[in-house]
This record gives C-alpha cells, sequence and structure tokens, in this order.
DNA sequence: CTGAAAGCGCTTACAG
DNA sequence: CTGAAAGCGCTTACAG
C-alpha cells in the first residue's frame, strides 16, 4: 500500500503538498492544476488509498468515538437481524451518537476464527449473537480482554441479555389448556442454540401437568419450506392428531400455515398454532390467519446489550452481569383469545 | 477523554508500562499484581478509554483494510436491507475480507446533515441507499471527493446501480394481458422514489397498448397495513372491479393479500395479482396464495454497487458510471403461468 | 506556491 | 521489573 511520502518521492514533492490535494483543498491553497494532475496521477499509478487510523487519529472530532462490532452469525434467519439491529438502533440514538455499529458476520462454531476479538485494535467492543456450545465454550476459556456482551446466551465469565426460555414453553402450554386442548405437537428446528431445547423441554412438561397429551414432536429447517414441509408428518396419525402445535419460531410457523391451507385444515378451529415470535411482527399480524406468538423481545434485548456494553466500558459493572428480559403472549387468530 | 500519558502521569508509571498491562500483556512481561491494580484503578477513575485509531495505526493488519459506509435511510422496509446486506456480504466474501461494513442509518431528505462524507476520515468509500430526491440535489452541488456509488439511483456526477424501472411495470401488464385480463389496479406507495413512479406510469401505459382498462390507483403507507387497507378501495366500485392488481411492493402485496381472504374473494379465480418483487423471497413463495412478482434483484444489486466502489477506489472507472441490472418475472399462484 | 516540523495516541523493540 | 525513544501515516500551522 502506497503511502504520502512515497506519492512524495515519486512526484518531487513535499509530504505535505500531496496531502493538500489529496484532501481536496488544492484551489484554497492555490496548488496549479499542473501540480494537482501529477499527484493524482501518481496516486492512480501507485494505487495509493488513503490509511484511516492515521487520518482518523488526526481528526478530534473522528477519533473520539467507541467502535462496536456486532458479531451475528450468517446462517441465522434474517429477520431476527432487522430486528436486532433495530433495537440497537434506538439505542445509540438515545446515548446520542459518536457510535459506529461494525456488522461482522461469522459462521458458527467458529467464533475462534475472528481474530479481531483478540487483537484490541479492530474495535471497541463487541456483542456476539448466536454464538454455538462451542463458540461458548471458546470465549469461556479466552478471557477476552475487550468487553463483551452476550445476546440471548449466559456465561459464567461474560455479561448476557437473555430471556426465561422455560416460560416461553409454559405459556404457550397454558393458553392450548385454557382452549381445552388434547393433544399437542411441537414443530421444531435443527439448532446449535440450547435455549430452544428448554423451550420446548418446558412446553412438553407444562402440557403434561396440564393434562395435554403431547403427540409428535418433529425437528426440520428453521425456515418456511421446513415448516411447509412438516405439515404431513404433523397429521400423519389420524388416529391421534394433535390440536395444537407449539412452533419453534415465526418462520416454521409460517411455513405451516401454507402446509395447512394445502391440506385445507382450518385454523384455529381444527388446529391451533402458537409459536415463538422472534420474527417480523407485521408478518405475524397479517398472516392469515394472524398468528399467536410468545415474542422475543428482540428490540428490547438489544437495547439492553448495549446498555450494559457501556456500562461495562465505564467499569460500572464487571462480567457477569446478566439482564433477563420478560416475554409476552401476543394473541392472535391461530389462537383467539379464551373469553 | 484520557490518555495513556494522563494515565502516566497519574500512577506515576511511565506510558510504556501502562499500555503493557492495558494490553494485557502484563503477565508475559512480569509486571507484578500491585502495578497492575495501579493502572486498572486509574483507568477506571480516569474514564480511559484507548484510542482506536491509534492502535490501529500501529497495527498493519488492522490499518490496512478498507472501511466502507453502507448509507441506508432508516423508514425504508427491512427485508429490503437484510437482501442488500446479503448480496454486499457475498462481494465482499468474493473479495476475500479485508473490508470493513459500517452500516450508517440515516433520515430520507436529510443526507445533507451527515458530516461524515465530506470529512474524508470517516470512511474510505460510501455506498448510498434509498436517496430521495432532496439528497440527490444535495450531492449534485457538493461533489464529494469520497468514491461514492448510488443504490438504485441514477445521478449525472455519481456512479450508480439500477434497474429498468419501465420493464417492471411492463412485464406485470403483460403478464395480465396473457391472462386476457380487461380491468387492472394499481396499488401503490407514498414515496419519495421516483422510480416507483416509472414503474407505475409504465404498468398502466402498458395496459393501455394491450387494451386493458386502468381502474382505481390507489396509494397507501408501504406496508402490510396499508395494503390489506387498500382492499376496500380497490373493490369499492361494484360496476368496474378490477381482475388484476399491480402492487408496489411485497409489503403491500401480503397485506392486500390477508385483506382479500377478509373479503372472501379467491385468488388467482376472482383476481390476479403481480407485485414489485423487494421482500423476502421465501416470504413470497409461502404466502397463500404464493405472490407472482417482478422480481428486483436487490442481491446482485449491491454485489453490484461494492464491485463498482472498488473499481472506483483503484481508479479503473471514473463517475458517472451506471450499471442496470436485469428484473425478471417470477410465476407464483397469485398468477399462475399462462399454459 | 511549496516544504520542514510537530504531533495525534499508541506499542514495541531496546536498554538498563 | 520499568522507562526513553522511535515511528505507524497523516494534516496543519508556520515559515519562506
Amino acid at each position: 500500500m502506497a503511502t504520502i511520502k512515497e506519492l512524495a518521492a515519486y512526484t518531487g514533492l513535499s509530504p505535505s503538498t500531496v496531502s493538500i490535494v489529496l484532501g481536496g483543498k488544492a484551489e484554497e491553497r492555490g496548488i496549479p492544476q499542473a501540480t494537482c494532475q501529477r499527484v493524482l496521477e501518481a496516486a492512480r499509478v501507485l494505487g495509493y488509498r488513503p490509511n484511516l487510523s492515521a487520518r482518523r487519529l488526526r481528526d478530534p472530532q473522528a477519533s473520539g468515538g467507541l467502535v462496536i462490532a456486532v458479531f451475528w452469525a450468517q446462517d441465522f434467519r434474517a429477520p431476527m437481524m432487522v430486528r436486532f439491529l433495530r433495537g440497537l438502533r434506538r439505542a445509540v440514538a438515545e446515548q446520542g451518537e459518536g457510535y459506529e455499529l461494525l456488522i461482522h458476520p461469522y459462521t458458527c462454531g467458529r467464533l475462534r476464527e475472528e481474530r479481531s476479538l483478540v487483537s484490541l485494535s479492530a474495535f471497541n467492543a463487541a456483542i456476539i449473537c448466536n454464538a454455538s456450545a462451542e463458540d461458548l465454550e471458546w470465549l469461556e476459556q479466552a478471557r477476552l480482554m475487550m468487553p463483551v456482551v452476550l445476546y440471548n446466551r449466559e456465561s459464567p465469565s461474560y455479561c448476557g441479555v437473555t430471556v426465561d426460555d422455560e416460560e416461553i414453553g409454559a405459556l404457550a402450554a397454558q393458553q392450548f389448556a385454557a382452549h381445552r386442548c388434547r393433544r399437542a405437537a411441537v414443530l421444531s428446528a435443527d439448532s446449535v442454540f440450547y435455549g430452544m431445547q428448554l423451550r420446548n423441554d418446558s412446553f412438553v412438561k407444562t402440557c403434561r401437568q396440564l393434562g395435554i397429551a403431547v403427540g409428535p414432536v418433529i425437528q426440520r429447517e428453521n425456515s418456511m419450506a421446513g415448516g411447509c414441509g412438516a405439515v404431513s408428518a404433523l397429521l400423519e396419525n389420524s388416529q391421534a392428531r394433535p390440536d395444537c402445535v407449539f412452533c419453534a419460531s415465526d418462520a416454521l410457523a409460517l411455513g405451516a400455515l401454507r402446509g395447512l391451507h394445502q391440506q385445507g385444515i382450518s385454523l384455529p378451529e381444527a388446529l391451533k398454532i402458537i409459536s415463538v415470535g422472534n420474527g417480523d411482527r407485521e408478518a405475524q399480524q397479517y398472516a392469515w390467519p394472524s398468528l399467536s406468538v410468545v415474542s422475543v423481545p428482540m428490540e428490547e434485548m438489544a437495547q439492553e446489550c448495549f446498555r450494559l456494553l457501556l456500562r461495562l466500558i465505564a467499569g460500572e459493572i464487571r462480567p457477569p452481569f446478566g439482564r433477563r428480559m420478560e416475554v409476552r403472549y401476543l394473541p392472535g387468530e391461530s389462537c383467539p383469545p379464551v373469553e
């Protein structure tokens, strides 16, 4: 990478002059066109690219801000990222700017390969989302110097923001019980995330406590395709068809909705659905029928991640320090309110 | 903001020692616990935050990379951002990393307030998305030094990646004509974007050419709520009900789908729908009925933005230099293929 | 119109 | 175990 010094040597000018031209201040400094041409030409030929760190170091305005990296696992569903970023933006706005958000995609299970988490010179702090069990394991032993907050994960040595996973499953089961459902099914996702297991287990356990039998527990790819394809498996056993289904994600539930339409099953009469609400709220509400969900407050969780990170940086808290957010049941037509 | 020098003064140690402790290298350098405590305590008390630019400047690894800001207007629909980022990530991966993506939200019409576009020290280059007419106007006269590519906008002085907006409207009209539709409606959005107008105008014009009457042209908020609420207005005139509708966005179309279900209108028999496909592909496919769309290739457009930006930086191209991407009709159940 | 010098905040050989 | 010095690449007074 060419530097200004090299451009100066190449053109026979001084670094000052080169810098002035490159900064677009040639005119106000009365530097003739010809000199500009020489500099610009040299920049092109030598492939000059300004070093941003050096520029920023000189500029108190640009130098001060906190750079916060958001590690987002690539394979996670897109609407979740949207909601997360929305919450983060709110949190940033609340603090009055001066923060830079760096989106850093990574691959689940390969967080250890992200050297930037160790280097200390890539960003000031990080929010790590969707870490897998392996990733968490690495984090434990790595003991990063960098301030880190985990989104939706718990750890003995880091700060984290979580939800009550067991409550999610329990709330759904309670709703079904209120409707006097008799037989429940679970539509879950292939997952690297232990929280999902907790939700399912809690749903099943609560069903049993409330006298609801639990029929098939099905695992599919976490997508609408997965949810749609699962419908036949769900209804396979015609003796013991479920009258209610707990879905691990919006995507699965929306896919299932389509599958059920195709089969001519009418909701909520023949079957009730409650999903974990981790997708776009509007898509839940304008589905046909609209989805009943136990909503994961992702925006608030993101906001809280940011707040925790700031307090961590300020030394006001020390890891581990967790915050657990409330979940809420939002009824829709797929499991209407009981009057 | 405290610096290492100040910490040194405060603790009575040298900057070197402070730096070593703060860098987590106390142990390997044999610095005693007590000294570490002193430094860490001072950092907390004085509110020390490492200056990232300075750190990066020292670290050739961290210093070299290109920092690219993505200006995304806040009010634009979320799924669009997802698709855009997906394409961008692909483009980055294709180049083999070394690039930092900075997400920079802004408010439509207020791009001029973004000082970082002028400062030259905030990032190396920018992709500007969803600029309004006012924003474009400002860009024209600002003549930024920074390399910039516009997403889905044309400009006499900047590079841009666009689609053929007229083709979008025309393709939809042609499909309806193939189905022998007689009366078309348009469900459009309140918009700051002239391209949307081009699409609608072209749809209307092509309809007329093909002998399709054009009924109500309705404008609503660009959301599912808007689309759903528009249905009654769409069907208002029972003498001259449309038998096909062109929707300006996925969100509007999905909302309309729900509204039509509520009214008991059966698709595609009673009404056909084609939407501009600017949302999540899976949501289009798993809607009931699945949506026919003229797809805007947002991922490819994002990828092309990135490529153009790199070539711009390398001096291989000069603004204005535009790329226009192809649109494609993807049939779904809301307007099935004609056999 | 152009250049020599200082300095942004940090880290890392190197010396003691 | 700790410190003095150099230098990363850049820009900006200042001097000529």
